[in-house]
DNA sequence: CTGAAAGCGCTTACAG
DNA sequence: CTGAAAGCGCTTACAG
């Protein structure tokens, strides 16, 4: 009593009004708990005038729902939240990899837990760990990680997982990606019919296991016209604009400069087209970029790109995800998605012989 | 039993191991639940070997909290998660706000629930209604609605509510956004310090209240220097890139075609830099747009904008929502973040007279 | 078609 | 320092 009276006056203190409950509903419409629980279910067989009643009572107390106490009871136990873990939701391929997710989770009435990775396996664990806390349905995840067996676990518990963008390591769960390896092959092999013979390599990080796919691609496309790689121009581990503007510098002022760029990323080709502007050098070394960007048919001249899907991997990995949710248990699946080539100038800058 | 034994079965023949709960982790280590709730919550006053003995059984079982149904008895009820409801995800603006805002909740152990509103009234309700469901402990919210009185319930429920990009109206919460009357007249002043004086106006929805204040800016300056507003180089309600492109050429085609453009939105921006470069004037009209975005530097010309400052209106939401949660409920905050002029050569174009 | 009792996983408010 | 009982808001599994 005391307790309740010291809730009570806190409450009004802070001018707060308590939310109203079905029992609250109940009483109001004076039926029983479990007949407000059906009218808000919507199960049928209830007697349409206590629907009425019911309702009538709900809107006078403005009841919401509260679907984690529902969730906590129910058999199924579901959330109805997905957790999207992403690189980071302000690059633009993970932006739009959310937004697609969102859009097939809210015609499900699933809404999306949204998390930035920033590579840092870390933090990876420990946003799904909270994940886990708030017990989502499901998991979408591009990794930071570089071994996911602690996810095993998650998995047997009955939560779908579904990796995006990058393939799982230690545990077999269904992924979707592009195919980084042929896309690529086509980026470079795209360049080699410029005659171009001396092509630089942009790549992310070694660890990241599309940047050893990207390129195995551009290995491949060499093999193609008999060309071995020359490490001076392979450059790996670039993170960011900077760092590849840099190292495109670099290149163009060496004694024996590349006369093309391949670049495994889109922030990787930002930075090389500002170096080879800096440089004065845009209209005179090819380039192509893995990944396309806003703006990238503004720039001069236009950046020839191999373009990611970003929009299918994302529908097929929710549709994936919420099949699993359906109860789908079939093995796991591994979709790539092709990228495809956008030719706009900078790609068919002729090698000068 | 029977219902007990189908579970059980059903489990199994999905392969899943159930979760383990507190009184699984009890039963383990020979505990009360309360006990495992007090190590688990990390209540001082346990004995230590106690603690071991349930750390142990926890750790065995892989036990995960569920936030859900603590916080269902807890006092507070906090759910630890926000929402975050903003116009479109993928769009850059919105993207480093969802950034911004992730970094502040997760330094406070709260996960973001967020959603695109593109400008839906209707799905704003209904990712309001949501997020209501879900109990989330506090919004912020770039409304796409003109009206939100029904919110008020939600105030009144204690839960908070911090506006961001436009202003709350029919209620009254806290807000922070651009100073963009100020910011659209310093663009605008800067064109005429170029000599413009038949600048044309490119806006958002009129609906918008931000398009307005814009809009407002644009005739202060105007004013400033003796100029009256011609309503046949007013263009309002462009909403994508290619409305502004096809507004932009035709006015560049017309009779008297204005020597310089202000464009209300970085969509604008490009959908102009897009016409005026198919028109090959970009180097004679000059243009400053409101909100940066990537790349505008790489351009030919740089495109001189009016930066948004969006990590620090994001930062200041986010510290103000979670002052209002920590228990501040000091009158409402209206906080505007002024916007910074970027010059890049579009808009040092002067007038030929 | 309707409802009283039990319980989801946890914390509160006690008592010892 | 520890625990048994009650209850958060809801659904399940019954009985009528």
């Amino acid at each position: 009593m005391a307790a309740g009276e010291q809730t009570m006056n806190e409450a009004v203190a802070k001018g707060i009004a308590p939310r109203a409950t079905m029992k609250d509903v109940a009483a109001l419409a004076g039926v029983s708990l479990k007949t407000v629980s059906r009218v808000i279910n919507e199960e049928p067989s209830v007697n349409p005038e206590m629907v009425e009643r019911v309702r009538a009572a709900a809107s006078t107390l403005r009841y919401k729902p509260n679907f984690g106490a529902s969730a906590l009871r129910r058999r199924d136990g579901r959330s109805s939240q997905i957790a999207l873990l992403l690189e980071d939701l302000s690059n633009p391929f993970s932006a739009i990899i959310y937004r697609t997710v969102e859009e097939v989770a809210l015609s499900r009435g699933v809404t999306v837990l949204g998390g930035s990775l920033e590579e840092d396996p870390a933090r990876e664990r420990e946003l799904v760990a909270t994940m886990v806390r708030h017990r989502v349905d499901g998991f979408i995840l591009a990794p930071a990680s570089h071994d996911h067996a602690y996810l095993i676990e998650e998995q047997q518990a009955g939560v779908p997982l579904v990796f995006v963008d990058r393939p799982p390591k230690g545990l077999s769960a269904d992924s979707v990606m592009s195919d980084s390896r042929e896309g690529a092959k086509m980026a470079v092999s795209h360049l080699a019919s410029f005659g171009h013979r001396r092509i630089a390599y942009l790549g992310d990080l070694e660890t990241i296991s599309t940047a050893q796919d990207r390129f195995q691609g551009y290995v491949d496309a060499l093999d193609d016209i008999g060309v071995s790689v020359d490490n001076s121009i392979v450059c790996k581990d670039l993170r960011t604009i900077d760092a590849a503007a840099e190292v495109t510098a670099a290149l163009l002022k060496s004694e024996n400069p590349p006369t093309a760029f391949f670049a495994g990323q889109n922030l990787l080709t930002i930075g090389a087209v500002r170096a080879l502007r800096a440089a004065g050098k845009q209209n005179h070394v090819a380039l192509v970029g893995f990944d396309d960007f806003l703006l990238a048919d503004l720039l001069e001249p236009g950046v020839t790109v191999v373009a990611q899907n970003g929009v299918e991997i994302a529908t097929q990995a929710a549709e994936l995800l919420f099949r699993r949710l359906d109860g789908d248990l079939e093995g796991e699946m591994t979709l790539e998605v092709p990228t495809t080539l956008i030719v706009r100038g900078s790609g068919e800058i002729p090698a000068n012989r």
